[in-house]
DNA sequence: CCCAAATTATCCAGTTTTGGGATAATCCAA
DNA sequence: TTGGATTATCCCAAAACTGGATAATTTGGG
């Protein structure tokens, strides 16, 4: 099998969650309560351990009172460009 | 382990992706070697025997000449939703 | 209808990832 | 320091992934 976590859009993704959760001022433990999930989960995806996929994507983006599609457009921009996080639109 | 594969909306995701590709014309094989990987990978996916995370989405979505955000926007509008596809924003 | 090419689904077996409780680090304010 | 809060790691069986090979299904002539 081929390793395909840890990637560099990959980590990209990563930091746009923590970020958003950062800024949502919640921690791990309520973020995983929300979710129904143990604290690890939020841990490890964050830590890059474990993938997300576009179902977890949308109910965490919720779960932070982020709107998913302007969470997921920051990932194509991110994707887009070389690296960076959310660019001010300018 | 518990199962996490072939929730109902990861079933609805699948419809969206095996639609946009349909309405794109496009081969499992040809699609495939636009990724970079072979035939199985779509018929995986497709099958719902794999998930897909945002990285691939993306990828997918791109190869398909689809726009990443609006197929997205049919996903979480799918999943606000009972079911259903499209639906012209009437 | 028949056949063959095209397309998609399944098999197999070896590897990688995941789940989540427990526990270990870290952080941080008092 | 101290200890509560927050986050990172461990463990390891179960589950998911891989991709080439092969089987099954679909499609379009003739």
């Amino acid at each position: 099998m081929q390793k395909s976590l840890r990637s560099a859009e990959h980590a990209r993704l990563i930091e746009l969650l923590v970020a958003a959760r950062q800024k949502a001022g919640i921690r791990q433990h309520a973020l995983a309560k929300k979710l129904g999930r143990p604290q690890s989960f939020i841990a490890k995806y964050e830590g890059g351990e474990r993938r997300i996929d576009i179902v977890e994507f949308i109910a965490i983006a919720q779960a932070l009172s982020v709107d998913p599609v302007k969470l997921f457009r920051e990932v194509l921009s991110a994707k887009a460009r070389g690296s960076a996080a959310k660019q001010p639109t300018r």
